[in-house]
DNA sequence: TGAAATTCCATAACGTTGTTATGAAGTCAA
DNA sequence: TTGACTTCATAACAACGTTATGGAATTTCA
C-alpha cells in the first residue's frame, strides 16, 4: 500500500555522531532498538513495523540491527525473550494473593493472566504463540529435552508457575492422575491457549460476549481435568 | 534472500495469446488462478507464495489476480471459501457412518476431522483461523448476526455440523444445558482449536506425543461440557 | 604512546514484493 | 459497424529485508 514517504524522504547526508567515547556504554544501541521496537509493536498492536522505521524510531540505521540481531528474525527472538518478561510479570502479580495451595482459585487467576497478556500485549502474544517456528523461545512439551534449542529464562518461569500448579493439584488430588503432569498441564495450557488465541483472532466480535465466554470455557476446562 | 532470479529472467515481449472467443469461458483465468494458488500452498504448506509466482504458475499476469480478485486479500478470500469447501468435505467423510443421535462419537470424529484438516492442509487452516481479519468468512459467534459480513456457504455448512451436534447433546441431556447451546458448541470449539493450533505451529515437536496428547485432550473438553 | 586490528554503523545499493499506470486486444450492445 | 466496456500483458513505482562498502571509533598489543 503507498503511503506518504514522510520517513524515506529526509534530508541525505547528515551524518550522525557516531558513537563517542563517553557514550559508549556497550548496548546503548541494542537497548534504544529493543525498546523503540517494543513500543512501535505496542501502537500498532502488531509487529508490522519495518525495519527502516524501527531504524528511525531508535534514531539509528537499519544496519545497526543486523549488527545487533542478525534480521529480522534474530530481532524477533529479542522482542520474544522481552514478551516472555512481561508475561511472567503479569502472572506474577495476578497470582501474588493466592496461596500457592489454593491451585483452582491459582490457575483461575493465571488463566485471567493469560488473557489478560494477549488483549495488554497482542504483538508479544502473536510473537511468543502467534507464529510458525516461535517456539523456539518457548520450553518444549517433552521431558526429553535433548538436542532441543534452550528458551529463554522468563520462558522456563512461566512454564515452572504452571507445571507447579498442576503438580500441586495432582498431588492434592483436585486434578487427575490418569495422565503424566505434564500432560495434565498441556491439556489445560492447550484449551486455554483456544479461548483466548480465538479472541485475539477476532472471532469474538461483541464484547459484552467476552466476559462471559471466558468464564465459561475456563469452568468447562477445570470441570474437564478433575 | 536473494534468490537465483530463474523465474523473473525469462525470454521477455513474449506475447500470450490473449483471450480468444472460443476459450473466453468467463472465469477460465480465475479458475486456473484459485487452482494453481491451492497447488502452491499445498506444496509450500503455508501462504507465502507470491502474485508474480501464482501468476505464472497459471500461464497469466499478475494483473489477471487484480481484476479478479481485487488485492491479495480478496484472493485469500477467494481461497477460504475452498479451503471451508475441503473442511466441509472433511467433516462429512468422517461422519459419514455415525448416527447423528451418537453425538459423543460424532464430536469425537468431528475433532478428529479438525484435526486431520490442519494436517492435510495447514495453509487452509491458516487462512481459515491463523490469521487476523481472516473472520469475515467464518460465521459469528453472535445470535445478533445484523451488519456483519455474511460468510461463505460452507462457512455455514461447518459451523451448522457442530451447532446441530450439540443441540442434539444438550437435548439428551448428554451436554450441559446451564448455557445456550451456541455457547456450549464455542467453548467446544474454542478448546478444540487450542489443542490443534499448537500443534500446528510446532509447539508439539515430538510426533509419537501428538496422538496422545490430543485424544487425552478431546476427553477432558468432552467430559468438561456434560 | 602509537600503530595495527577489530568493532560498529551510516550510506547506498540489490533483488523481491504488492500494487498501479498504461494501453492494446477482445467482447458486447446498439 | 461503431462505440463503450472488460480483461489482462507490459512496465513501472514505492517499500521491504538484506548485503556491500567504507569510514570512524575502539581495542589490542608493542
Amino acid at each position: 500500500m503507498p503511503v506518504p514517504n514522510a520517513m524515506t524522504t529526509k534530508a541525505p547526508n547528515v551524518p550522525r555522531t557516531t558513537a563517542k567515547p563517553q557514550d559508549t556504554q556497550r548496548n546503548d544501541v541494542r537497548e534504544a532498538l529493543l525498546s523503540a521496537a517494543m513500543k512501535l509493536a505496542a501502537e500498532s498492536r502488531d509487529l508490522s513495523f519495518s525495519l527502516r522505521q524501527l531504524a528511525e524510531a531508535a534514531d539509528t540505521s537499519t544496519m545497526s540491527i543486523y549488527t545487533q540481531f542478525g534480521n529480522r528474525e534474530g530481532l524477533n527472538r529479542a522482542l520474544s525473550a522481552r514478551a516472555f518478561g512481561l508475561f511472567a510479570d503479569e502472572l506474577k502479580r495476578a497470582t501474588a494473593d493466592i496461596d500457592r495451595k489454593d491451585v483452582v482459585p491459582l490457575l483461575q487467576r493465571m488463566a485471567q493472566a493469560y488473557r489478560k497478556f494477549a488483549q495488554d500485549h497482542p504483538s508479544g502474544f502473536d510473537l511468543l504463540f502467534g507464529d510458525i517456528n516461535s517456539f523456539d523461545t518457548v520450553p518444549p512439551l517433552s521431558n526429553q529435552y535433548e538436542g532441543l534449542p534452550s528458551p529463554s529464562e522468563n520462558g522456563y518461569v512461566v512454564y515452572g508457575l504452571y507445571y507447579s500448579a498442576f503438580e500441586t493439584g495432582v498431588a492434592q488430588g483436585v486434578f487427575r492422575n490418569d495422565a503424566p503432569v505434564r500432560l495434565v498441564m498441556d491439556s489445560f495450557w492447550a484449551q486455554l491457549h483456544g479461548l483466548v488465541a480465538l479472541e485475539r483472532l477476532g472471532y469474538v466480535r461483541l464484547p459484552q460476549e467476552a466476559e462471559d465466554r471466558f468464564a465459561y470455557g475456563i469452568e468447562a476446562i477445570l470441570r474437564g481435568l478433575k
